[in-house]
DNA sequence: AATGAATGAGTCTTCATTCAT
DNA sequence: TATGAATGAAGACTCATTCAT
């Protein structure tokens, strides 16, 4: 009779398991896992306990679920971003603004994926699936900045997305630690997209004209130096 | 009459709360916290339950003092290392080997310390603590390199920090997850430290004509690393 | 189809409560609080350990209920028996001789409302309250007594009640220690009701001359009842 | 050389061991029998927990102690007491008043003695006969009133025993849970002390005219009515 | 499919008592 | 005698999972 309510019993379900997935994320990410009560989650579902088994198997497979879910909207999300954007440093921007505001609203369940790996050593390889289909994103970008001559050829692509991600999700935890909002983070974001870019040493000391043959000249005394030491 | 083992009564107090760090540490790396039981850990350190109850008030206690000790020795370590070496880059190539290599030791343990943060939020300021002066040494070699010209004047130190020992535990991160050895360890220590100095942008972009002394500096010093690692 | 056992949800749980209430009166009156575990509660509820918590939140809370529940009853009790009784003394005689028996049967609960004052100061205002409850009806027998005239008026409420109770729970504590039965109870509590109606000092000190049909009722009364209790 | 401390082994004993009841004493009264920690009663004792054991054989024991020397010390107080006065009504306001100080003073430790009844079934005898002593002070008192014609004669002592302790520590109950200071409870003990000696019947009731005869005849029909009843 | 009452294994923690020194 | 560190048994409480309705 009513309009608007899901008629198929299908959809009914799948709107449950959705609700069910829902609670469990936020009380997951409100407790961790151990400190997540079942109880809670179907409470939060608005769905009897039973009921939750009915859905998913036991704890961890709900957790499993969760971080799937959760994965998939990150990449998906990374994907459409990058799609409207042209240029490979503004691609890069994008990508650390997004994965800085997505880590420190989802900072929780991250932590969870790490615990994950202890629990199910079956499961490793998903969150490592899961994880590659992620950075896949950015591994595209980067390959066609170094085909475009934008980025270092000589530098390889783990290298590269490990210091990529890496400085960004150091930035979020010390974030989270310090408790910055929203504007610390994107600032946060674009000063180490900026060092990713640039590097540390100093412009003068490497564009310059710096004295090149003194340095080198001290380098390889240096080792020199150090070889001599050697028994 | 007898020589090694220890003799006055306070000795041997301390052994034993030494041993029962001990086995709470890798019980606690084992298991996590929720996971590690204390009757476990007092089976490890060869005590009866009660007894270790004597010397850390609970669980939460023990895993705090486990946490305490790991990143007094861990800030030791760096600290000493640093004295020896004077090259700035050198300095922080230390640094970042050290850092990976304690890491993937002792991965469990700095999992532990986030999930800390929830369960305690008054002993956050505890491991924030920690964490300060352990990455001190690095803020000190950094001022000094900017001091010396080595290093960018115009990065902020903590934008800095973050980058380098973001990159660094990403890359454990990863390590840990496809089951690298110290070998490639290391190898990821020097990649992530090169992309720290020199930033990820093709040299042409940056520098434009930049000359290739630097280069060739890079490549004697790899040759001169290789042959260092003959013994 | 079948008659007797409970169909209803709601029923069952009911009963479960009552039954979980039963077996910890007895426990805990057998026991004490500390002596009594909650696992030979539930064992005696024929319930498993966990079941009873769903009941009440812990064992402070399951002992609350059940000296609630007591003093309820208790309460109860001593109204019904008082609405059928038109004489102020033989209104008193039944409420002592209604004490005693109760104390006598619930000695062991009596004792343990004690103890939780220690335990519990937020719940003495309800232990407090309960026994108000109680004692109410003596109050409301002893206020139409004065009013009566059966009674003296320059008596404080509270001294009549405290040598009342008092008078009578003495005689119990003292019949427990020494073992008595339902008899001697019957007996004490009327020694008790005759001792607070009429004083201990001798009739010559009171009345000077006071007449005896007052005693000689007394010995009427005395063989009567010693008529009555031969079957 | 020094002239005040203890010279004998046994003096320093025997001082050990007072200050051991002394301590265990004061945790038993604020904590109750298994709220109180032998550790606790040790660091009030200024004694090693060992030590304790050297002198008391269990927790039990020590219990046992305490309440023998407490009642040790009552009863030597109330004869003291008594022995310099010679109206009997003196005496029983003194016994009054006494009783009601030392209970509401050591009120924790009377109930320990009840709970002591249901640990050590042995033992109640020897609670039964600590008692026993006490009251023989009162009881003594009692027949000397009898014999001087101060108190009625009809009464058994022990009904009088039991309403005079009865209503004083139903007094003192209802002190210590509203938490009535030393004045309230002297005002109490000697209410408590003239309902005892007086009764409730109002005085007009007793001593005036009072028509007699029709209350005999009511008790005689009621009693009639009673026999009556009768299968 | 849904419910939610029932289960009971699992764990931290306490504390009386012992015993090596 | 005195010490106090060590012991380990015992018990309240939790919570993932099951199952009768």
């Amino acid at each position: 009779m009513s309009g608007s309510p899901p008629r198929t019993r299908r959809q009914r379900l799948e709107e449950r398991e959705e609700s069910i997935l829902d609670a469990a994320h936020a009380v997951f990410a409100e407790n961790g896992f151990d400190g997540a009560k079942m109880a809670a989650i179907a409470r939060r579902a608005d769905v009897a306990e039973g009921t939750v088994y009915l859905y998913f198997k036991n704890k961890n497979a709900l957790l499993e679920a969760v971080i799937a879910r959760f994965y998939a909207r990150l990449t998906e999300g990374a994907q459409l971003g990058v799609q409207d954007i042209d240029d490979t440093l503004d691609r890069l921007s994008f990508l650390a603004r997004y994965h800085v505001e997505q880590c420190m609203a989802e900072w929780h369940i991250l932590e969870l994926m790490i615990g994950l790996y202890r629990k199910m050593q079956d499961y490793e390889h998903r969150g490592y699936t899961f994880n590659k289909a992620y950075v896949a994103v950015f591994d595209q970008v980067y390959r066609e900045g170094v085909a475009r001559g934008d980025l270092r050829a000589d530098v390889s692509l783990s290298t590269a997305r490990d210091g990529f991600y890496g400085a960004l999700e150091y930035s979020v935890r010390t974030l989270m630690l310090r408790g910055g909002g929203k504007a610390r983070a994107r600032i946060a974001a674009s000063r180490a997209i900026d060092l990713f870019c640039h590097g540390v040493r100093s412009q003068n000391a490497k564009a310059e004209g710096f004295d090149d043959i003194e340095a080198v000249t001290r380098r390889l005394e240096a080792v020199a130096g150090r070889l001599e030491k050697r028994r």
